[in-house]
DNA sequence: CGCCCGGTTGACTATGGTCAATACGTGTGG
DNA sequence: CCACACGTATTGACCATAGTCAACCGGGCG
């Protein structure tokens, strides 16, 4: 269960280097500290209502959540997967286009909206991170079009899976090459609804890779990478970018 | 054909308040205008090859350009289109990782891209407009996402030109409610390339909208929509959002 | 005139969606 | 302790949407 911790030193924070506070020098850390506070969320749980009031913008510090927006007549897509680090919410704007859900226990650093925001005017190096972090999105939501838009069903799967390994790796869970682990928290219909596809395809094609040893499932939500390069040849993305064998 | 202006007095700009340097006063102005010069681009022209070195950023200011991926195997997704003001590269990185392309006349107006570095920390003006701009785009690329993954294709097309005459009339050329008319300058492969489908099936759904009088084609390139309603309602999106009679 | 490019249309196919039955695991209550 | 129910996942049969391949159209230009 997720920690309760009450206002936790940020110098002793697991994602200080990697979330907007990340540049900030120890004077400005503690501008942050003043504003603010963490919350839990348990699986399943609202974070956000698309459209709704949000009183905070925040950092995940532990756990999945994600963005999705969702049509009338209740198709899904899915379009962020929140992980620990990532930033939730937009300054100067009070209401995001977007459900947030949580999908495993999550913590969340919030910041309360108004001072963050001034906060952001006077302290060059939280927005200049912010910059830098949108932008990395940004490039994330457009090789996630390539995906939605011209990748198989397959293809679209071992991408899935790729893009959980590189992400468990930056956070220095494991090495990319070899046999790897790959702990994914979300459910088939949740995959489905990232990959922009129903849950029997997504089942499918996770059961046809498993007959065809690209991978193994161990339980339903953790799968084995014996060759991490066979799973990449099955993105269809060019692979010969990097290594040499 | 595209203006050949040399110089061009910033205050007479087009896009002078809606580009990344909407927000500067005459001051910051003029450091813009040292650094600063135009390029012209022809149609079909490339702009940049995804990784190769781009030695200015830019901002659009007048034609049509496009940001697109393409795997090994030939398969493009057109991942952003950019229109008259929209900005391109990305500070603090050498290379795109996209294709850029001039699809009609373009004309830019270029930042060589060390100044405009030093430029973005000594100007909170341009970096906070930046900073908006790329969350915006974060926005679009999103409600995208949704498009590719989950719309049928007469949906998507009719997506794309609700996007493009909602695009035309914030320049200002339309109002958005009666018969409107919508000028993309896109080809039909452009249009698959955007909406993740074949030529063929964006031929046919745009035959299918003109045989049912939604919308009506003057030429390849002009399309008239009698009633933006009746458009909005194929996009498959929430149309009760705002307009009440 | 004839070619080329962009577009349209048709016939057929394949990929992934729909609907439905079945399996599996976990927590609840008799 | 077992029975059951519920949520999640798997699998099968069938079908629909969009892709493929190919023929044809029409305008602009050498």
């Amino acid at each position: 269960m997720a920690l309760l911790m009450a206002k936790a030193d940020c110098s002793e924070c697991p994602i200080r280097h990697r979330a907007v506070c990340a540049r900030c020098d120890a004077d400005e850390l503690e501008r942050l500290e003043q504003i603010k506070y963490y919350r839990n969320y348990e699986p399943g749980q609202t974070i956000a209502w698309a459209d709704d009031e949000m009183p905070f913008v925040a950092s995940v510090v532990a756990g999945v959540a994600t963005l999705s927006q969702t049509l009338e007549d209740g198709r899904t897509q899915m379009v962020g997967l929140l992980l620990p680090s990532d930033f939730i919410g937009r300054p100067g704007r009070a209401t995001s286009p977007y459900d947030v859900t949580a999908v495993s226990d999550v913590t969340l650093c919030c910041f309360r909206r108004k001072p963050f925001e001034e906060l952001l005017t006077t302290t060059p190096h939280v927005s200049e991170r912010l910059l830098d972090m949108t932008l990395d999105e940004l490039d994330a939501a457009r090789e996630w079009m390539l995906v939605l838009g011209r990748k198989t069903a397959r293809e679209k799967i071992a991408s899935l899976l790729t893009i959980i390994a590189r992400r468990e790796s930056v956070i220095g869970m494991a090495p990319l090459s070899g046999p790897i682990v790959v702990n994914l928290p979300l459910t088939r219909e949740a995959m489905a609804d990232y990959l922009g596809l129903t849950l029997e395809t997504v089942s499918r094609q996770i059961s046809a890779l498993k007959r065809e040893g690209i991978i193994q499932l161990d339980g339903k939500r953790r799968i084995v990478v014996p060759d991490f390069q066979d799973l990449l040849i099955e993105t269809g993305d060019d692979m010969d970018g990097g290594l040499v064998s």
